[in-house]
DNA sequence: GGGTGTGAAGCCGTTCACAGCA
DNA sequence: TGCTGTGAACGGCTTCACACCC
């Protein structure tokens, strides 16, 4: 019961998608409609919910409220899943900004740094630890997902480190290839190449909008 | 003379990796080498060079520096190419920080907000502007790439008005799907979704570590 | 032998085409 | 008639297998 990873992103963007049409009012939603607010085809909309075995009863289209259920039951955990901060620059504290409010069954738990300065404080009620407290501190608090915002130079330690302190999945900001064992995710999330990308296919004057 | 998106991408992230053996010393590398060390076959190295039409002509493996150029003849632009970031709280902060030092063909540019109080304030060298102003701006300096940081609920109309001032191509961070038409070039890149993807394979206890 | 370049096969994800149901 | 569910075709990307070259 493993899903295609295009489908996995998929769901999570069309959660997000219904619960802002939950809050409109809606209650139910056709294939077409939701493949429209995702400039995608309505086949693929249709093709993704038949993999996750979900079916609309009536003729009206999918019920909002249970497609969000069979979503998060297939998506989150589910007691929530904890996540580590790695590196509590600009860039990781950006990021635990950005996950201020939103709720979710993904709880950033902590950060690290390996500056002293850093050490203690809290960004928006995150607080960080000393990278050496590392496998100390995911054990306790049950952390499996970690993000990388450490500077280049530090990446391959920092990832060696949480490999050793159990960490399951690593989401990798920045722009060095990580190697970690077979049995840890790895997804990469790279500013520089998104960005070289869409300079290329501007470049070339691109025809198509390619999601 | 399009290539493959996903070829791209790794073209993008080989060639920092070269730039690195240069700076080590290096100057020839044979392609499973290269693979190694960014996790894939030295197939698909070999065969995203076939795509760039550059071969290798002694057998002691590619040069290195010649490599290099021919990418960056074909991943840049003769003179650059200048970005803007749309949106300048925490996010476009954090990622213009990201920017500096990185010497590049892609020049961040401006930074623009609707928020009186951050409009004439400079991050790092990158003065913010009104987003009044964009079309004035982009068109004066030659901006034909923009990044969306906004948040969500001003993502729709930043956009419009991106596109509107004659923007080609957009790195999305927002977790809203946005709408372009089909010469602006869009690429995703959503924190939440790839977090998601992570916390989905992690639960499932993936066995394979996908690059 | 140890490397590269590449046709052909295979795999994965998307789209077509259409049957089936209210 | 209008929408859903899905086998089959298609297309893009990766891998296999192998010829070729120093």
């Amino acid at each position: 019961m493993n899903l295609p990873e295009k489908t996995v992103g998929r769901l999570s963007e069309y959660r997000r998608t219904l619960l802002n049409c939950l809050v409109e009012g809606k209650t139910h939603i056709y294939s077409h409609e939701l493949a429209q607010l995702h400039n995608i085809t309505a086949v693929q909309v249709r093709r993704d919910i038949m993999f996750i075995g979900y079916s609309s009863m009536q003729r009206k289209g999918y019920d909002i409220q249970e497609l969000v259920n069979v979503i998060g039951k297939i998506l989150d955990s589910q007691d929530g899943q904890n996540v580590a901060i790695l590196g509590t620059g600009n860039l990781g504290r950006a990021v635990i900004h950005y996950f201020v409010g939103k709720r979710s069954k993904l709880i950033i738990t902590a950060a690290f740094d390996v500056d002293k300065s850093i050490i203690g404080t809290e960004t928006t009620g995150v607080k960080c630890y000393d990278m050496a407290d590392l496998e100390k501190v995911v054990k306790e608090r049950g952390i499996s997902i970690a993000m990388i915002t450490v500077p280049p130079e530090q990446a391959a330690k920092a990832t060696a480190q949480a490999v050793n302190a159990g960490i399951k999945g690593i989401l990798n900001f920045t722009s060095i290839p990580l190697n970690v064992p077979e049995n840890v995710y790895l997804e990469e999330y790279d500013m520089i190449t998104s960005l070289e990308k869409v300079a290329y296919f501007v470049k070339n004057s691109q025809k198509k909008s390619v999601k």
